[in-house]
DNA sequence: GTGATTGCAAATCTTTTGCACTAAA
DNA sequence: TTTAGTGCAAAAGATTTGCAATCAC
């Protein structure tokens, strides 16, 4: 829930010119608290808080905002990308059933002794998807 | 590099009708050792081989595959989906330049202390990637 | 005013689908 | 023969791009 002043200075530190359908887009993903959202999700939200941007302008925002460090974006499904407006080390349960993300704080697993890159080639980051699915039945007797 | 015998038992204990197109397929997939492919990849790759196979045949014989357990899909980017014939546990390495996916026995990677899934859900599995970069200039003194 | 940004629609790319044709059992 | 499998081309989704119109500075 940040003010939107914090907002408006994010994106001028990252040197994007806080245009409305920017800054907009930046509030609905920063004042809400951390969030997985397809571009197709934050157009809807966009359109449904008034918000006049076309699905094209959310794209291209959402690719400047990986691009400058605000958001991560990602990719646990063939053919569909997220974006995480968590953008510390963290990692993720992904429901194979529903489609829901959830964040992992990175200090709740433990990845140690990974083994070392290839030659001339440098870790960039490393990601943990916890593939889960719905139980077909309820936990309890119920059948 | 698995005799063609084998390669048309796996397919027949999947109850998979071996096909010319299908047996070609597995072959090239399953005679070669551990590989990520993509579906276009697979496709000139059984072209070239003189396999004549239509990229929608491929798609739906690499899902098949899938559903049968002899293949294992990676997806590390988003829009394009690689399939994996090393179905045992492990992890990859993910070249962000190249594109290029290696596996890691899951032996070499100690991942730990996984937080508890939401409740109602089982694990269905873990995937760690690790996303490297080839460095932009050479190791040693160059410069 | 000027250059960055946006909107729209068309293009692109990967993947899926429908249906007539072919091949395995 | 009978049914599963295949090829093709078209459809479907997600994402990107080109360019004229618009907006922030």
């Amino acid at each position: 829930m940040l003010p939107q002043a914090i907002v408006l200075g994010r994106l001028r530190a990252a040197g994007l010119r806080p245009t409305r359908q920017r800054l907009a887009l930046a509030r609905l993903l920063l004042e809400n608290g951390n969030r997985h959202v397809t571009a197709e999700q934050l157009h809807s939200e966009a359109l449904a808080a008034e918000i006049p941007v076309s699905l094209a302008t959310v794209y291209n925002t959402l690719h400047q905002f990986i691009h400058c460090g605000i958001l991560r974006e990602v990719v646990v499904e063939p053919g569909r990308s997220y974006f995480d407006t968590n953008i510390d080390e963290h990692h993720h349960f992904f429901c194979e059933s529903s489609g829901m993300l959830q964040d992992i704080p990175s200090e709740l697993v433990s990845v140690g002794n990974l083994p070392p890159p290839p030659a001339g080639a440098e870790i960039r980051r490393v990601d943990v998807i916890i593939r889960i699915r719905q139980e077909a039945r309820p936990t309890a007797a119920a059948d």
